[in-house]
DNA sequence: CGTATTTGACCGGCGC
DNA sequence: GCGCCGGTCAAATACG
């Protein structure tokens, strides 16, 4: 069944082996798969190659990750879990026949590629919504969906081990649906990003073979800077505690959104990943693309985060 | 009262 | 064509 589904999906997914090992020894591996993948047909996803751990290219893996993440309790009530982690995975997710500007090269310009359709959405989207505030009414949105065939944004799943569901990331989320899932007892949140002009959406579920798995997954890439980074008083009246844990996990999406990542970036940046910010980290993606010239072989994000022992080596 | 959440209905894609 | 399923909508409701 899952290898059923793997066989229909190709696509680049990287890793750094040593994560990599310890989100297959963690049996992690399969749930992010199963997530998202979710019953979509016809997207390129290259978690077959992990599966299998052969054909595996060193230079083809990137952007798995492990990192420290806090729930949304913990910036007020203690948190219920006293060491939350999360396992975070990268992937590039493509509907295949929905794919307008395939990527240059299999690698590291496919995300760019994706962004740029991921921003051609949102562009155009907010202005078709405006086109009458009050007149929306079904057949419009169907007649909008004939005319325009939904394009799917390039996503970012990852598992946190947590018994808080929705994980706070730096952003506001409004839930808009709960659904079942099929397969797993624990229902599916679907949250949109409230910031007007921006898109992006994420789901959350539990892994139906471990509730104490959280895994969400990012859908396209905020068009703003991170709420959070906006307020920066906002973590001097937090507890220290959670301050390491905020400063840690967030400061990047919101640099990264304020300022290019050949800029935002340097190799002094240690704490510059949040593993609850994978669309920050999207985003972070997008601006390391769109600075042109340098190429994601450089591990973008995790080269300044993630200890060099787990980078793959040259 | 404004905003966020809940939840049943609806829609489209897909397999049979 | 029909049913299943994932995803979304939107009215109702809850909350601060």
């Amino acid at each position: 069944m899952e290898m059923k589904q793997a066989m229909k999906i190709g696509g680049t997914v990287g890793s750094s082996f040593s994560f990599l090992d310890q989100v297959h020894q963690g049996g992690y591996l399969q749930s992010v798969f199963d997530m998202c993948e979710g019953g979509e047909k016809g997207g390129s996803l290259g978690f077959m190659e992990l599966l299998g751990m052969q054909d595996i290219e060193p230079s083809s893996l990137f952007d798995m990750i492990q990192v420290p993440c806090i729930p949304q309790e913990a910036l007020s009530p203690p948190p219920p879990l006293p060491n939350p982690t999360t396992v975070a995975a990268k992937m590039e997710y493509y509907s295949s026949s929905e794919i307008l500007n395939p990527p240059a090269t299999p690698n590291s310009s496919s995300i760019s590629s994706a962004s740029s359709e991921a921003l051609n959405e949102e562009q155009t989207k907010p202005a078709v919504d405006e086109e009458d505030g009050q007149q929306k009414t079904k057949k419009q949105l169907k007649a909008k969906k004939a005319n325009q065939k939904r394009q799917r944004e390039p996503r970012f799943a990852f598992m946190t081990k947590s018994e808080v569901d929705h994980l706070e990331d730096g952003y506001r989320w409004r839930k808009y649906g709960q659904k079942a899932v099929k397969n797993s007892s624990f229902p599916r949140s679907y949250y949109r990003c409230t910031t007007a002009s921006c898109n992006v959406k994420k789901r959350v579920e539990r892994a139906f073979n471990d509730p104490t798995i959280v895994v969400t997954t990012y859908e396209g890439q905020h068009t703003h800077p991170s709420p959070v980074m906006s307020r920066p008083n906002l973590v001097t009246n937090t507890p220290d505690s959670v301050i390491a844990a905020t400063t840690t996990n967030f400061s990047m999406p919101m640099q990264s959104a304020q300022q290019p990542y050949v800029n935002g970036l340097s190799s002094t940046n240690p704490l510059s990943f949040g593993s609850t910010s994978a669309a920050g980290f999207l985003q972070e993606r997008r601006f390391c693309t769109q600075g042109a010239s340098l190429l994601l072989k450089d591990y973008g994000l995790l080269q300044d985060i993630v200890p060099s022992h787990m980078l793959k080596e040259e």
